[in-house]
DNA sequence: ATTTAATCGATACAAATATATCGATATAAA
DNA sequence: TTTATATCGATATATTTGTATCGATTAAAT
């Protein structure tokens, strides 16, 4: 009875659907309504999904009508609880922890990235801060910003010691982009990102 | 009788596997042979997924033995065409876009990403070429180069555009970062790449 | 008022995925 | 040689996920 990270996977089709719907918003501003019918068919997804995972996510619709695209929006983002914004740190700003330090879009999911820690502070000029990795300074910048989230962008070889140390710091969700299986205790959730999965169905073919 | 995106998930599985095999090699280089018991232990997955998983990479292990370490490690490689490398190019040069383009590790899984393409390519330095955006350019290059792989970071409203250009221009692998699922021929791979999903299976909680 | 059509939700079914169980096999220990 | 043990593969079961079907509901058309 191990656990495994099965993942819900309505929430793989969610933000696609709180995506569509919010462009639809901004170029359609006289459609009030949206049935799962047309979600599915712009979609490429099947109807019956649809419906059920926005009767999940939603609630009712209503027959011959659809659903109220407004309230299908805020309820979609209550949901995935993209409203209340949880503030990250990146551990290790390389080339890909820079990158998504400046993706703003995570902000519309939830996920507002304020800071950096790297070893190596030098040539990093971004909009958002990048500090000196040291225990200390982790330790007191996510107190005073109330920071709830680390996402990891180290090396693999000191994975496993970054993450004993933000879990000590009291950080409970991780995003882990490193090629490791973290060790945490149960109470911590951690996000495992794998481009090499992504890499690999696209390569082999089967999507 | 819609298809839908099922993808075999034993592929999430088989690089983290195969990573872990390689650091057993390079950090224990008497270790000859692995069981499925100490990978499933040490990556917290259930004995019996990953020996199925192995069975159907690499074929036989032995009993109260294991598997051959240095012939699991290549027969995964085999399984997932991490061998064959193919050659990538990126469309958007922006901040995602420049990290992917600076990230080599995804050769190791088959993807070696040689160039991008941009509107905008002043202000761009990295180690491998930005050119201009331009059907004619593009055209030449991935002709010239053998190019398999169109890799998409550009801004959404203009996704499906850029996909029809680089479809008609014969390209059949898409890995697709913008938020918006695109309209493709049968035999075009598409992989979606959805940072929002994992942001939002972290932030529910679920794992 | 009645009929028609679009959409809904619920239920049933199918497929994919994960887990548990068990006998077989190979090695090591007695 | 015999026994104990770790590991294997195969089969069966459970869970999750996706799809098809159908009657019910609502609005629009007649």
């Amino acid at each position: 009875m191990l656990q495994n990270a099965t993942k819900k996977s309505i929430y793989k089709r969610l933000p696609i659907y709180l995506d569509y719907c919010k462009t639809i918003l901004e170029t359609e501003p006289q459609t009030k309504y949206i049935s799962s019918t047309r979600i599915a068919e712009e979609l490429f997804l099947g109807e019956v999904q649809v419906r059920k995972d926005l009767s999940k996510a939603c609630g009712s619709g209503r027959p011959k009508i659809g659903y109220s695209l407004k309230y299908l929006i805020q309820s979609i983002e209550e949901y995935l609880k993209c409203r209340d914004i949880r503030k990250a740190v990146i551990i290790g700003v390389g080339k890909l922890g820079s990158a998504i330090l400046g993706f703003d879009e995570l902000k519309k999911y939830g996920l507002d990235v304020i800071a950096g820690f790297d070893t190596d502070t030098e040539n990093k000029k971004y909009n958002k801060p990048v500090y000196t990795y040291s225990k200390e300074n982790i330790k007191t910048y996510i107190e005073d910003n109330k920071v709830d989230v680390v996402i990891m962008c180290v090396p693999k070889k000191v994975a496993q010691d970054v993450c004993n140390l933000i879990v000590s710091l009291g950080i409970k969700i991780i995003w882990n982009f490193t090629p490791t299986r973290l060790k945490v205790p149960s109470d911590v959730i951690v996000q495992n990102e794998n481009l090499a999965y992504s890499v690999s169905i696209m390569l082999t073919g089967i999507n």
